[in-house]
DNA sequence: TTGTTTATACGAATATATTCGTAGATTAGT
DNA sequence: ACTAATCTACGAATATATTCGTATAAACAA
């Protein structure tokens, strides 16, 4: 498969995908409620959203008892990559760097991020 | 202005913007030309959606020409900016950390760019 | 048992993004 | 001047994402 053919999330997916990579296992309802902390939408959107996501092949689903329970099946760390690279590609011309620094100036990364990002860098410096 | 209704750019705008942060003033034209490299979409797609653009407030046109010049309105550090937090906040759970390791996990990042980042760090640690 | 609550399924409305065809005006080439 | 090329405007088709109403079935409580 292309790289850019690759699983792209939509922005509702994306939301339910991080609870549940959090999370583990879910209800339908378990998602709708901490969604509808920060998002105001009804159950049954959700529900349609995590059915759409069964008939991607986004998540699996449980449905040996009346409530269905929901599982990511696409990886956090694979997913986290794929976007990242492309924001490299779309946003900042190719350069992982800039990408970098913009996320470290923005966020007033404390001493501690500071240093473990030094750490990762010599680490990687060294191969 | 809350932070989650600033600007939030589609794909294809996008697309545009970088060409005319990268090349400045374009006439539709120019645009498309560069589009077309990696996209396949017709002339009187990228005039409508540079037209879009233009009715948002994204780009300003100098219609004193039959051929008309456009260019962005919108600054290219601030988008990158509040697309880098977006990002932090929906794909890597607020941890800037993280993704900045995965953004040079990936991109095997050259010596120099390494370097650069060091530097960078040295700096905003001292204050 | 009977009524209430809680699920899923499914179709459809709405919203948004993308694409293109066609018409009409302007410019350039000969 | 005449023709071809180039441009904008505009409406509409298509695609995709999001939202919700309603029907129906299962579980539960009294």
């Amino acid at each position: 498969m292309k790289a850019d053919t690759l699983f792209k999330p939509t922005e509702s997916e994306l939301e339910i995908l991080q609870i549940l990579w959090e999370k583990g296992d879910c209800t339908v309802r378990d998602v709708h409620e901490i969604l509808e902390v920060n998002k105001d939408a009804g159950y049954t959107t959700t529900l349609k959203l995590m059915q759409i996501m069964h008939e991607k092949g986004l998540v699996s689903r449980d449905t040996s008892s009346k409530t269905h329970i929901y599982r990511s099946l696409v990886n956090q760390q694979k997913t986290q990559q794929h976007l990242v690279n492309k924001m490299i590609n779309n946003v900042f011309n190719g350069s992982a760097t800039r990408l970098v620094m913009q996320a470290l100036g923005n966020h007033k990364a404390s001493t501690e991020e500071i240093n473990s990002i030094k750490a990762y860098l010599e680490e990687i410096s060294k191969k």
